[in-house]
RNA sequence: GGGAGCAUAGCUCAGUUGGUUCAGAGCAUCUGCCUUACAAGCAGAGGGUCCGCGGUUCGAGCCCGUGUGCUCCCA
């Protein structure tokens, strides 16, 4: 053993020492084995990803419960991984590129895709590194990446699958278009935001009269492609231009005035502008009135020929200048302030645009059906279950998904057209061949397999199964052990995106929901509320914190601070309140040390203290087990916390101390440092490295380590008499001792103490304790009151504090009157209700006999004070 | 516009089928202590119209209605 312990815990060298070391032994590897498995499969973050609070919140909730989980006997398995996130990736190897003077444009897709791989090597996956700073007991053998080839095969046969079942078709529709990354976006990843923008109020000139009609509009730069002005049909102002036709200011087009319920009559000038190229509900209108479709822009955001003005300037660019030449002209009536909401590219934060593309599409109608039953049913049970409905809603409301992705890296779509553009999907260019030949009855000439990539999603959405090869090593052993898979620990913003697909998946292809539970983290921002953001820089130097702080303090901080179901408010201080606790649990290590080295061979009978900490150490056990099942880790940890700092350091530790240079009986400290054994191990899970550091040092040549040892659990529930009479004790020496604050007695000066009561044997064996924690140099049983002592009514026994010090009565005395007053009041709403015979009749007999026994405390209560009062 | 949720101490939150020994915890605050494990600490204390109004009930922080304020999701 190390006698010689450092002042503080050292945090730097215990972590590095003890993940190497459980790396080396291989307590985080699993193999299938006969116990019951337990499983976990991390959320893949991006393979650009650095750590940050989120992945630290939900990369410490699984650690948690995966050690956890190791510690009650499961097969504990937590499979990490990256996904390759099409956009953000090729986002960032095209600007790598751009940096070194290469243009996208000039590179052969073989060439990309090499320099990018070349970046995933190089670049990808630090965040894995960082997850093991952190303490993380993932199983790293099984480490997994979207693109593994096994797996890219897996995306492509599920994309032929769905294709070959009718689910996947190709279609052009209205999509959002990234006009920097130039691609499609899935719905789920357009942010809304509430933007500020200006209302322009066009005047268009009507045929054939002076008339005009104002429409309103945020987009003046669109008004190129409109090919239509709708009105509501029941809008009085307009009825006479039903059928009419207007000029497009500026191109003077003709257009017609339609009618339709789909306008608002009170918003605006009641008049819309149609302009189906470019917005979603104007897509709509004109298939309804099968109006002219002009698309005014080109996919990077510049005007096209077909505006016929301000050709290749940037839309934003012609907003203003088009607003411009509308005023100088004569067509703009006014303008507004005006905030609505308005669409970003998650990716690349630019504004969408609505755009009619071809596409290929998902129908999610049927294989939406089961997914929503397992949550319905709670087959998968939500943790917070108020994000079923939230399930719900979107289920039954789902549309298509467009899995495509004009993009490079990724899973490259499985369709090869040939010369008249007739597509064929199979799983490779072979095969596709001979479907052709068989659909045709001869070869495809300039046969050229689509250049789109599927959605990031479309392949994480395997995720669960595929990890285990499930797909493509259909019914392997490890997958049949394995899946379903236990918890997933997410965000809510996923919750569409991800987790609703991974249950379709599941049920698709494993006939099986992936997981049984799923806890959604909240979202982490900063102590004012705000979330974390790049712009705002409120975002902490994470691997800074750890390397200042240690990844258990790190880990504790943004635990304690993570109610269930809520966000969390990151504060700096939690890690601070974290570290103390280190030092707490380190001192308190300190001080069992010294007693080891005073030990002799004494033996007593176990003191109160012992009886009372076994106890306690079940009660808590027991309590933190319902909530960890409950997912309430911010409780659970914190009923550690006070089980350590309150009764274990501050209770128990002064309760068995021996006096100064006095050694503690062997049996005791057997107890001691089994109890602390016991706490470090109910602690492991939350931070894992001190309590093994500490684990270590309390006995020589463990049989077996911390994360690897299995957890007692107790037979039987906890005695509630011990318990009870702890807590009289711990109120009995903190009542004392507000008296000796109160009266202004040194802490060093000692008190006589005399205890009136009427169950003495509560007392036994409890003196020695009571007169070291309330400094009192003798304490006697009295049966009369002792005169020029201060009184103080604890429980139903009556404490007198004799000092050398003149006592003050005149503040007991209206401290005591004071407690009087509460109680008869509290005496008399107790009588009430017994009197009350419609309570009598209606309450539940328990709640009677409650009552009863209150009336019964309390009028023992005013008694004594009563007469300590008469006395005084 | 549709849907979901929240409102309890200065802050962040608990509060189980309604039962005043039930209004709680942590942090923060205040007072006294460098007491031989720990000042990154010890001991003690103060602090709340449970958002407003109305209802159900013998009894409401908890159930119902309504108002106000905030958050999130979807269109």
């Amino acid at each position: 053993m190390n006698t010689a312990l450092s002042k503080n815990f050292e945090h730097q060298s215990a972590e590095q020492k003890w993940y190497a070391h459980w790396l080396e032994k291989k307590y985080f590897h699993s193999t299938p084995d006969n116990r019951t498995p337990y499983t976990i499969v991390m959320p893949p973050p991006n393979v650009t990803g650095v750590l940050h609070m989120g992945h630290c919140l939900n990369n410490t909730i699984q650690d948690i419960l995966i050690r956890r989980a190791r510690s009650k006997g499961f097969n504990a398995c937590w499979v990490p991984g990256t996904d390759h996130a099409s956009i953000a990736t090729e986002a960032k190897v095209v600007a790598m590129l751009r940096e070194q003077g290469i243009a996208k444009s000039s590179l052969s897709r073989e060439d990309f895709l090499s320099h990018a791989w070349d970046w995933k090597e190089k670049y990808g996956g630090i965040i894995l590194q960082q997850l093991k700073k952190l303490g993380c007991s993932l199983d790293w053998d099984r480490t997994t990446f979207t693109m593994d080839p096994d797996y890219y095969e897996s995306v492509i046969k599920v994309f032929v699958d769905l294709h070959k079942k009718g689910v996947i078709y190709r279609g052009k529709r209205m999509i959002n278009w990234d006009v920097k990354a130039l691609t499609a976006l899935s719905d789920e990843e357009v942010i809304r935001k509430e933007t500020r923008q200006k209302l322009y109020h066009i005047r268009y000139a009507i045929e054939g009269s002076d008339e005009g009609i104002v429409i309103a509009t945020v987009r003046p730069e669109t008004i190129m492609g409109d090919t239509a002005i709708c009105v509501n049909p029941n809008d009085d102002r307009y009825k006479h231009l039903h059928g009419k036709f207007a000029f497009v200011p500026l191109i003077n087009r003709r257009i017609p005035i339609i009618a339709d319920e789909y306008v608002t009559m009170d918003f605006g000038t009641g008049a819309l502008k149609v302009t189906p190229a470019h917005d979603t509900n104007d897509y709509q209108l004109g298939i309804k009135h099968q109006l002219e479709i002009v698309d005014v822009l080109n996919d990077d955001g510049t005007m096209s020929e077909a505006a016929q003005i301000y050709v290749g300037l940037d839309r934003f660019e012609t907003r203003k200048k088009i607003a411009a030449e509308l005023e100088e002209k004569g067509y703009l009536q006014k303008t507004e302030e005006y905030t609505s909401e308005v669409g970003f590219s998650e990716r690349t934060d630019v504004v969408v645009e609505p755009r009619l593309s071809l596409q290929w599409w998902l129908n999610m109608k049927d294989i939406a059906t089961p997914a929503l039953k397992a949550v319905m049913e709670e087959e998968i049970q939500f943790f917070p279950p108020k994000f079923r409905n939230v399930y719900r809603h979107w289920m039954e409301n789902i549309k298509d998904w467009c899995v495509s992705r004009q993009l490079w890296w990724g899973h490259r779509i499985p369709a090869w057209y040939d010369e008249q553009g007739n597509v064929t999907v199979a799983e490779n260019e072979e095969k596709a061949i001979e479907k052709y030949l068989a659909e045709y009855g001869k070869k495809p000439e300039r046969f050229k397999q689509d250049e789109d990539c599927l959605d990031t999603w479309f392949s994480s959405w395997l995720w669960p199964f595929e990890v285990f090869k499930g797909y493509s090593k259909p019914g392997n052993k490890e997958i049949q052990y394995y899946y379903p898979t236990n918890t997933l620990v997410t965000a809510p913003e996923i919750i569409f995106f991800w987790v609703a697909r991974m249950i379709m998946a599941g049920e698709e292809y494993m006939k099986a929901i992936p997981f049984k539970e799923v806890y959604f983290t909240g979202i982490v921002r900063d102590k004012l509320g705000r979330k974390m953001s790049k712009s705002l820089g409120n975002s902490p130097d994470l691997l800074g914190l750890i390397d200042q702080y240690g990844a258990d303090a790190s880990r504790f901080g943004i635990m304690i601070s993570s109610p269930a179901g809520n966000d969390i408010l990151f504060d700096e201080a939690a890690l601070e309140q974290g570290r103390n606790f280190n030092n707490k649990m380190w001192n308190a290590l300190k001080l069992i040390h010294m007693w080891k080295e005073r030990s002799t061979d004494l033996l007593v009978e176990p003191p109160f203290a012992v009886l009372w900490f076994e106890e306690r150490l079940k009660q808590v056990s027991e309590e933190v087990e319902m909530m960890m099942t409950q997912f309430r880790l911010s409780e659970a940890l914190k009923t550690i916390y006070s089980l350590i700092w309150d009764d274990f350091c501050s209770w128990y530790l002064e309760w068995v101390k021996p006096g100064y240079e006095q050694p503690l009986a062997d049996n005791v400290y057997d107890f001691t440092v089994d109890y602390f054994t016991e706490l470090m191990q109910l602690l492991h899970p939350f931070m894992p490295f001190i309590t093994e550091e500490i684990y270590q040092q309390l006995e020589n040549n463990r049989e077996i380590d911390l994360c690897a040892r299995q957890s007692k659990t107790a037979t039987t529930s906890a005695n509630q008499n011990i318990l009870e009479q702890g807590q009289i004790l711990k109120d009995i020496i903190t009542g004392i001792r507000d008296v000796r604050n109160k009266q202004q007695i040194k802490p060093k000066e000692t008190i006589q103490l005399f205890i009136q009561t009427e169950t003495p044997e509560l007392f036994n064996g409890l003196y020695d304790v009571i007169g070291k924690q309330v400094n009192a140099s003798s304490i006697q049983l009295t049966e009369n009151t002792v005169p020029g002592s201060f009184t103080t009514v604890i429980g139903k026994n009556t404490f007198y504090v004799v000092s050398e010090k003149p006592i003050d009565s005149s503040h007991q005395k209206a401290e005591l009157e004071k407690e009087l007053e509460y109680l008869k009041g509290f005496l008399n709403s107790v009588d009430k209700k017994l009197s009350n015979e419609r309570f009598v009749q209606n309450a539940k007999a328990e709640i009677i006999e409650l009552e009863k026994k209150k009336k019964n405390d309390a009028e023992n209560k005013i008694r004594i004070i009563e007469e300590s009062l008469g006395r005084m």
